[in-house]
DNA sequence: CATGAATGAGCATTCATTCAT
DNA sequence: TATGAATGAATGCTCATTCAT
């Protein structure tokens, strides 16, 4: 038998790790065993411990990718040098909620809607489990800096205001796309679009109707 | 040991709930067991069985809690006919994320932090669980539906922007809440002052600047 | 409060027991729990106890019945004085099985459909209980000497084989009921109609075949 | 320990299946708890699950063979082309109630003690288990029509009685079986033998042979 | 005496993990 | 390497029995 190739060994992780998803995706966290999860990627029960230490690395590595990938297009927005406006990077955020598939790290293809569905599960594991959150703080971070830097880029091209503290800026973003997130795969709320304008709105000064609108 | 009255039945049951929530709170809902939960409630295994048919009832009962007493100080606030500002209502929407504690529809004390620690476990069991889901979208769509009112009043006082549509304001509001309430709750960030501000100052035309804000 | 008079206490032992019946018949021994047969009886649950000291007890109690129950009509036949053929017992013995109630030693009127049902369970606890062995045994030993002692005289009155040993003759007109027994409460073939002939006809010689009979 | 071969699968089935034997005749069906029969059986508690879908699978086997081989030698007997008395079908029948063992349907051995305890057992769950009733009913129906044949083949040659109702007749075998096997297990009345003659001079005609009947 | 709430041992079943083949 | 049978601890739940009121 060929000693497997670390390629071979990163197809079949990767392929165990898309099986647990669409299990944990479908069945949640705690009601997938890990012959359903080996099952569904059609290897043996201990196969899976070849590529993983247990089942909590499993959801590890789920809760890493459920965590980040939903920031992908943000942070590749944020991470180009072209100045950005605020709507530039709610609209960007808010993207991911309507987009049937994002692509990760490795390549893959991921579907969004078990990337959500993961995501909002993830959020349980951050209360308990010390290395999830650890990760996920940092993977919170390196965002919240990303797209904090292109708040800074905007307010130096003029399309950002100037008194905003980038920081802060950044957490709303993030907390507007993870509430929006929630509320389509927990309500089936899927409609974003135009919340950039309602957004805006929203918090508009009354007195000072239309006259700078859109 | 006969008659008990309904007041102790319901006193009682309380005391399971909340032994229940300081469980999960600091375990998960599914790393603790009856057995766990009749130990802190400090009943017997079998008691809690007299107050609720499963583990999957006093989850539910959790979670309904836990989901609506979130909103509880804006539920407030919008049942009340003052007019108020959308800043009002972001204000009041946050402020639960700073209290120690809340006050449920029986009257009893919930410590917050076991309350949004709750709160987001219970995201996890609407993905699967159908009553659940119901029963938290019939509590979303109260909650949407008084803000809305709030906001409506808002607009024929003169202090929201008439241009808002108020069911998708009220949506931005709760959305809002639910990502700051995750940001406190998985990474500890707890501040929330004069995210308002921030807020407002985000999306404000650059151009021009200071002259409304603070 | 007024003392429980003998005859009260007897009369509410009974219903229990009747409620036990219902259950038992309904359910099955083990699938019946305390307070199954309290709520059937009207009962508390505790109050049961005041009438015997367990399930097991109560279990005894209709065993009792039931086995002896059974052999009611043939044990009145047998205990009378005339002369009773093989016939005629074999009839008698049959006969519950298509009566509608049969009266127990305290004279209250027993479902025969529930009795059978209760006997046949009643054999199981035989194989482990040795109190309920021991207690059916002298039942059975009691009716067989009966239908040995009506078989004695028949052979007296010349109506039975004189080399018909009674208490041979005796079982296996009681092994004839359980088989048929069994196979009514089992297998829904309540006609025992004929039977009798059937009997007879089964061991007839056949060189000497049908001029006397039917 | 990949790889089970599917003889080797049905040899451990098969002593689950016997350790379960020995578990329910010593104890009873529901005294047995599936810890019991692991134990029995050498295996561990979750070992029997992959053999059989619950206990009541277990005791549907048991029930099946116990029903079915009672009337093994009387089935061998009735599947013959001979021409058989009804003398030689009851001999057959009450055979069983003297052996040691039986050989089942895989070619095991099955102890008699163990099989007709079950067998009593087994009586109770038809009451209540509908799929047990079936196929108890099935194999009643089975044997009855075999032992129905026998009888036919008999009256063509002559050496059972004309008059005959063959389905009549075979379920008074059968019922002699039943009772005998009754009261073998409950009481201890192993002995069978001449029994035939029993119940042969029991329906004679006395002393006045058939002029005095009916 | 009766009540029925409480107890707690016991049970069927599941499942993460191991390891002989 | 891969397999999948086996393990055995853990869990949710039931129920016979007790006893404070």
């Amino acid at each position: 038998m060929p000693r497997l190739t670390p390629e071979r060994r990163e197809t079949k992780r990767a392929e165990i790790v898309a099986a647990a998803r669409r299990c944990f995706s479908r069945d949640g966290f705690h009601q997938t065993s890990m012959p359903d999860i080996a099952a569904e990627a059609g290897v043996s029960a201990g196969a899976a411990y070849r590529y993983f230490a247990g089942k909590d690395e499993i959801i590890l590595a789920i809760a890493g990718d459920a965590f980040r990938l939903v920031f992908s297009p943000i942070e590749q927005l944020a991470a180009g040098t072209s100045a950005v406006s605020v709507a530039d990077l709610v609209t960007a955020s808010l993207e991911v909620l309507s987009a049937e598939t994002v692509t990760d790290a490795a390549g893959h293809e991921v579907p969004v809607e078990e990337l959500l569905r993961c995501a909002v599960q993830t959020w349980s594991e951050l209360l308990r489990n010390d290395a999830a959150r650890a990760h996920a703080l940092e993977g919170f971070e390196s965002v919240r800096g990303g797209i904090a830097s292109a708040l800074r880029r905007g307010q130096e091209a003029g399309v950002v205001a100037p008194a905003l503290e980038p920081e802060r800026g950044a957490r709303v973003v993030m907390g507007l796309l993870h509430g929006f997130l929630l509320q389509r795969v927990a309500f089936g709320l899927t409609d974003t679009t135009g919340f950039n304008d309602d957004i805006r709105t929203l918090l508009e000064d009354p007195g000072e109707p239309d006259t700078t609108r859109r």
